[in-house]
DNA sequence: CGGGCGATTGATTGCCTTCAAACGTGGTGG
DNA sequence: CCACCACGTTTGAAGGCAATCAATCGCCCG
């Protein structure tokens, strides 16, 4: 069903589209639930886009805890870099098609086109802000208003009505958001308490009141 | 103070420089403490970097409370969008003399030089590693791991020695590390205690034990 | 000398983490 | 087809750590 969607957005799906002036052909590729896509320090070949399922983008600080930078859906494209090598480490979620391109290509782009130039630049400059965004959410200090935050982003990126499915389990929020699987879980519980949500399975999110959901994550 | 910016012996100090292929001439300004060089949803008209003096770029929650997403000292550009508008706000910290390069400038350089939207996209990288670093530190759980970070990294930036001073005051650095300033007071106290650090002045760091500090920072 | 501001310290509260156990679901093999 | 196990999730109880409230200190400046 899904397909249906990306086969017909991408007009071809195995293309990487980072703007009008700057679209490349690549090979899609599958990805089954938790393999590695690359890992830190990796020589940075190719730059990807998700077609189906999601990616986690992800560090692992010096004590071994887990940090989740970034959540990647169906449309997004990651792991474009400047430099020789991968700055962070991305694994499939759950079972994902991907497309890949060399980077080479997109270096060669650049080069000769401008307008393909600024695509790139554009691609980088809504990393940061989807970063400082993140930055935001993880100075927010209370636990409720960190889920809170992240289900309305999510409902905004999944949903096309009131209802979505997580791609990722309680343990990827919970990286994601600097919390315990057991915060999050009594979050979600508390949310759905206050009647701004239910939770027919644990990862089936029906939004009830979007205005409550608004309210925790403001306060 | 007209002829001193005329005077090319001033080693480019009012020049912007994002790298070999982009150095723009600019107007320096001086800006006093806490006062605003300009806010969010403003028209992005100009780039800036830091000459001396320090600044803090930040943004507000919907309930008020104040988030600095980075500090810029001297040597630092910001201020470089790619919209229309600036995304955060950016304050004087202290007494700073800032240049200032029309953006409209940077962005005929790049279409005209790939060198120089090079530039411009290194940093945008640059940016986004830093943001992402940030948001590592955010994701810490403990008090004295994020303050221990923080030093580390000022410390990097602004000492040539084994000590420096720090331009911020607590509540920056509270609202820059996700804490209060109550916090930050007291794991500072903790690190002194450690002998890791000692503090003539508030403001004065001396750093008497790297491999402390740095044990502190892992967790 | 007095006032104001930032920083430190203390006492208490509240929230999140930790440790632990129970629950539910999906998959496998009997 | 059902029993059973594995895994992710939820719930419970207890402790720890940072936030909060409040008072004091030190310093700069008038």
């Amino acid at each position: 069903m899904n397909s249906q969607a990306n086969d017909r957005a991408a007009s071809g799906a195995d293309v990487i589209d980072l703007g009008p002036a700057l679209s490349l052909r690549g090979v899609r590729v599958h990805f089954e639930r938790n393999a590695e896509i690359f890992g830190e320090g990796e020589p940075a070949e190719y730059l990807y886009r998700v077609v189906s399922g999601a990616v986690r983008k992800m560090r692992f600080s010096s004590d071994g805890r887990r940090q989740i930078l970034a959540f990647c859906l169906p449309g997004d494209v990651f792991g474009l870099e400047l430099g020789d090598t991968h700055s962070l480490s991305a694994e499939a979620v759950n079972n994902a098609e991907i497309v890949m391109v060399r980077r080479s290509l997109i270096e060669k782009a650049a080069a000769d086109d401008p307008r393909a130039a600024r695509c790139w630049l554009q691609y980088a400059s809504d990393s940061l802000a989807k970063a400082r965004e993140h930055a935001l959410i993880l100075g927010r200090k209370g636990a409720n208003e960190r889920v809170a935050a992240f289900l309305m982003l999510m409902s905004e990126r999944c949903s096309r009505g009131q209802d979505f499915d997580l791609p990722m389990s309680r343990s990827d929020i919970a990286d994601y958001l600097g919390l315990t699987i057991e915060s999050v879980s009594r979050s979600f519980t508390e949310m759905e308490r206050q009647h701004a949500i239910t939770l027919p399975t644990s990862r089936h999110v029906v939004i009830d009141s979007r205005s409550t959901l608004a309210l925790m994550q403001a306060a």
